[in-house]
RNA sequence: GGUCCCAUCGUCUAGUGGCCUAGGACAUCACCCUCUCAAGGUGGAGGCACGGGUUCAAAUCCCGUUGGGACUGCCA
């Protein structure tokens, strides 16, 4: 349980919420990275599951499968919080022999009728000196110093100082006997040795909190296991400038793997959420983020999530894939059936009969560069799979139906097509431009009402390729269809 | 309300007192390329919240103001 070669340990420690929240991603990350810089380094996955309701056997594996698609694979756990329920028991009998802790039987709606107007929020130190003894209705508290300051090491931000008389008795243990957070936490942290606690900056007004508490732990048992560093990371924010939350925001994990995104580049797009590499660019490798990274460079402000730049960064990362590896990659958007793992958000975009996967290597070069997401093939390259396109009714009317050249030109195509020699691209190409030339139209004008006869739609991979790959027999079948077509 | 945190283009950031006429990336605009759409190329617009200090010199240090945010549970 000691750290090899007394390298740092560090923890994420998610409580199973039914997802696998973008800022805990970050966070796994930030921690994920420390770990990897020393050769002793020891990244640990720790499940806050203590809290009954937050206890479901399916969420954890939403924790453990998105760590894995991220690649941070823990070194140690993952623990379940509630396997150390009797240690959390004996380290809050423990604090109470030795007085750091006391019970108190005050009902929230008690200690509001006490307060007065305007004094300080939170406990007001009733029960402190009743010396009551545990009872139904007794939960225990924190005897928090009244005097003094409680600081905060942190690592990017600098000292924090808590006046000690602003932080209130908090409860440690409810009336039922089950050890709270505040408590379980410190106390698995401190018996596994946790060297920095690194988390999100909502945990910083916990901290002073559970550094009194690390403290009366070591004294009352009389080891003294250090204190670890402490790095709030910023807040991820949406456009409002509020913290990411489940209800309103895009927040999961899974969403983004089920949309397609390569795990690399979301980590990479992750990193630059409050950190950034050296240089000007922003599409490192992960082996350099490890090497640069430093939490005293991480920023201080909060970060908010762009879908936009990390749609980017995906696009980048999948163009930089050499074919072979974008075709095996895209798998379980195209060929879900043939996949060990499909995304869990859509159906399979068509039958496996009518897929052909020859065909789909050919079309793979002509979307590559035009998607920026797997997700996005489907749509893309469904005409070539599908018995006959999907027609976008707005763009038919505008190229075929309130054109005035529209007809004329599906007529010619077929004429043409029927002539043409070799059927490849390059003379489909020709054929086209000369029937544009002789009713005196530009090629782009004159390719799109075949675009849209043939694929349904005005954009998509280059033509004249799509036609080649589709066959002369089935571009002209869909030509014809179009035409006859009522409307 | 209390405690705490934060403040450079719309967004993510570089910048740690002179190298800043503030750099990059996304988004945006224009042009080029082009069979559509992308991709790519070139160029443009766009920022140090405000006010005081300190200093020969401040985006960078200090104070204040304003503005955002987090926490304030017998949740984690």
């Amino acid at each position: 349980m000691r750290s090899k070669a007394g390298g740092p340990r560090v923890r994420i420690a998610p409580s199973p919420t039914g997802m696998f929240h973008v800022g805990t991603a970050r966070t796994a990350l930030f921690n994920w990275m420390i770990a990897r810089q020393h050769p002793g380094g020891v990244f640990i996955l720790r499940i806050e599951d203590t809290d009954e309701s937050r206890n479901k056997e399916e969420w954890v594996g939403a924790i453990t499968s998105s760590m894995e698609w991220l690649g941070f694979t823990p070194d140690e756990g993952p623990y379940r919080q509630s396997e150390a329920r009797s240690a959390h028991e004996a380290a809050a009998f423990l604090l109470r022999r030795m007085g750091y802790l006391y019970y108190c039987d005050c009902t929230t709606a008690m200690v509001e009728a006490r307060k007065a107007p305007g004094a300080p929020p939170g406990y007001d130190g009733f029960c402190r000196d009743r010396g009551l003894e545990r009872d139904v209705d007794t939960a225990l508290r924190f005897r928090t110093p009244r005097e003094g300051v409680t600081v905060v090491h942190d690592l990017v931000r600098g000292d924090v100082e808590f006046a000690n008389d602003q932080i209130e008795d908090f409860v440690v243990a409810k009336s039922s006997g089950d050890v709270l957070y505040a408590l379980a936490n410190v106390n698995d942290d401190r018996h596994d040795r946790i060297t920095h606690v690194i988390r999100g900056e909502e945990h910083l007004a916990n901290a002073p909190k559970q550094i009194l508490l690390w403290s009366a732990l070591n004294a009352a048992a009389r080891e003294d296991v250090p204190l670890p560093f402490y790095a709030h990371l910023p807040l991820l924010v949406n456009e409002q400038r509020k913290k990411l939350s489940k209800r309103r925001d895009a927040v999961a994990t899974e969403l983004y793997r089920d949309q397609g995104y390569l795990p690399e580049a979301f980590v990479n797009y992750l990193a630059l959420l409050g950190w950034s590499p050296r240089g000007d660019e922003e599409i490192v490798p992960l082996s350099t983020m490890v090497e640069e990274f430093r939490l005293e460079d991480v920023s201080h402000s909060p970060a908010f999530f762009d879908v936009k730049k990390l749609t980017h960064m995906n696009g980048e990362y999948l163009r930089a894939l050499d074919i072979e590896a974008f075709i095996a990659a895209s798998a379980p958007w195209v060929a879900p059936w043939a996949s060990g793992w499909r995304p869990s958000d859509r159906e399979a975009p068509w039958r496996e009969d009518q897929f052909d996967a020859e065909l789909y290597a050919r079309v793979a070069p002509l979307i590559q560069e035009r998607v920026a997401t797997f997700g996005e093939i489907a749509p893309m390259v469904e005409f070539f799979f599908l018995d006959e396109p999907r027609i976008d009714e707005t763009a038919f009317a505008k190229v075929i139906t309130n054109d005035a050249n529209g007809r004329g030109l599906l007529e010619g195509a077929i004429e043409r097509f029927e002539k043409v020699g070799e059927w490849v691209a390059a003379s489909l190409h020709e054929a086209v431009a000369e029937l544009g030339e002789s009713m005196g139209l530009a090629l782009r004008k004159a390719q799109a009402p075949i675009r849209c006869a043939v694929t349904g739609t005005l954009v998509g991979p280059p033509l004249f390729e799509s036609l080649e790959l589709l066959g002369r027999a089935t571009t002209i079948e869909r030509v014809r269809a179009a035409l006859e077509r009522p409307g």
